[in-house]
DNA sequence: GTAGGGTTAG
């Protein structure tokens, strides 16, 4: 048979499994009379893309001579697999070793988090590809070993746009946004993914403002917006609770016939939720064929936070009957829910449920959920127990949990405590300041009050005025506390008046509060 | 045959 022939087989069968059609493959490759290195190395690929990775165990047995682009096909397919310790020993075992051989194991090591390992071998490739040093440089960003990525990207010879991209990512996830800015500002040709890093970015740290700015300036330069961007966007209008921009992303979706895949649905699911429209949340979870692990947290947590914690619940249980294991994050659903509902025995009882029964190992978040739980329902001692003895160091937002619990139920004692703890976690933020002088002054306590004033002033820290806004036709009002200057201002103190009073009124009161 | 962006909690 002619090498042509040979060669038009080839591109037929990987054409085949390149659309999925794996079975259509292997038939004709059984069918070819004769084969090369390239014909195996193809099939061996297409079962690796197509999820078969000891289909293609098999293709690699069986083939009569291997080149190097067979054995790193094999080894890449191991650490797709997270089967890092098989990838290793045919990278031990294979002849000849490529910079693509080195490449990929360093990847793997990377993915598992033994960074250093995969620094040892980096450190070994004779000639290192911009590959090679982007992959390295991700590891450390992957694994929030960030002054490392910083220091190994400084040393890159070329700065290839991909390790730039990364370096953005890992910017932004120390929320250093004015350094990620900076590097994105000096790439000459941005591609979408250097976009949506950036918009994502901005998303993940709550600034949905400049996440917008970006989104309309990348549609101005003729940028085609894909999934990954409006999940950033409806992040975006989920932190701003935009019910409006949320609607209209979910119609851009729809217009551009933007096939919605698993994780848009959710991120769509979230965003109406978050922004009150607690219905059509369920709407669209209902409508999805297989709703993945995320899912059934996002919609667990959409019945928690709208005061539904039975609903939540139920959700659960109906979850693990789907044959779903719940992870972390699930718990951490649950246990919000019960938190907005108030229920601090039932979340201990989670709590026990998810360590003995379901063997998850606590993290700092469940830590910082049952203590803020404890907080709201006043028992501070309580969730101060659980500060000393948890297996982790306290950060802000525990702290500040129990602050205001503190100003809340007046404990002047713990209040003081978290205050100091805040102040050397984040000196310079106004509130801890604040929310102690509020405690004093409440206790009477005015030369205390005195105190923090004067110490605030001491180490220069300003007060930065509250704010929020309401979006009504085009426009968003911008409120600061104490501003009076809006034209219409009386008005809108008078029937904030009305609706506090209503709610006061209420027989639902109790839940509107705890809800 | 190797690399960068996305969804869930608080």
């Amino acid at each position: 048979m002619p090498v042509k022939d040979i060669v038009s087989w080839n591109a037929i069968i990987t054409g085949y499994w390149q659309n999925g059609f794996i079975e259509e493959s292997k038939r004709l490759f059984g069918l070819m009379p004769v084969k090369n290195v390239v014909s195996w190395n193809s099939m061996i690929t297409g079962c690796i893309e197509n999820e078969r990775i000891d289909e293609a165990c098999e293709y690699f047995m069986e083939m009569p001579e291997r080149n190097t682009a067979s054995w790193n096909a094999m080894i890449s397919g191991f650490v797709k697999e997270g089967r890092v310790d098989e990838a290793l020993r045919l990278f031990e075992e294979m002849p000849n070793r490529n910079v693509i051989s080195y490449t990929v194991m360093v990847d793997g090591y990377a993915r598992k988090g033994e960074v250093d390992r995969a620094r040892y071998l980096f450190d070994w490739i004779p000639r290192k590809n911009e590959v090679s040093w982007t992959v390295m440089i991700n590891g450390y960003v992957e694994n929030e070993r960030f002054d490392e990525a910083r220091a190994l990207f400084d040393m890159m010879p070329e700065k290839s746009l991909v390790a730039i991209t990364a370096m953005i990512t890992g910017f932004c996830k120390e929320g250093m946004m004015e350094d990620a800015k900076r590097l994105f500002e000096e790439i000459h040709h941005r591609d979408l993914v250097a976009w949506n890093a950036m918009i994502a970015g901005y998303a993940q740290n709550g600034n949905a403002e400049e996440a917008f700015k970006l989104y309309l300036q990348m549609l101005k330069m003729g940028m085609k917006p894909d999934r990954a961007t409006l999940i950033s966007i409806l992040t975006s209008c989920s932190s701003v609770a935009s019910l409006k921009g949320g609607r209209q992303t979910h119609a851009f979706v729809i217009k551009k016939g933007l096939e919605p895949d698993i994780s848009l649905c959710n991120a769509l699911m979230s965003m109406y939720s978050k922004c009150g429209d607690i219905h059509e949340s369920k709407v669209l979870f209902e409508q999805l064929h297989s709703p993945d692990l995320v899912s059934w947290n996002t919609i667990i947590t959409a019945f928690g936070q709208h005061g539904h914690c039975e609903k939540a619940v139920d959700l659960f249980h109906e979850m693990c009957e789907h044959g779903l294991k719940p992870d972390g994050v699930t718990f951490l659903c649950v246990l919000s829910a019960c938190g907005h509902a108030g229920k601090v025995n039932e979340s201990i009882n989670w709590y026990d449920s998810m360590v003995n029964e379901y063997q998850i190992a606590p993290r700092a978040e469940h830590f910082a959920c049952l203590v803020d739980i404890l907080c709201r329902a006043g028992q501070l001692v309580k969730a101060h127990t659980i500060i000393k003895e948890m297996p982790f160091e306290a950060d802000a937002g525990i702290w500040g949990s129990l602050l205001t619990a503190c100003g809340a139920y007046l404990n002047v004692e713990l209040g003081e405590l978290a205050a100091m703890k805040l102040v050397e976690l984040e000196p310079g933020h106004s509130g801890t300041y604040i929310m102690l002088s509020n405690i004093y002054a409440a206790a009477g306590m005015w030369r205390e009050v005195g105190r923090v004033r004067g110490l605030m002033k001491e180490q220069g820290v300003k007060k930065e005025p509250g704010c929020s806004w309401v979006e009504t036709g085009n426009r968003v009002h911008l409120f600061k506390a104490g501003d009076v200057s809006h034209p219409e201002i009386s008005e809108i103190v008078l029937e904030l008046r009305r609706i506090g009073l209503q709610m006061k009124m209420s027989d639902d009161y109790e839940d509107i509060v705890l809800g």
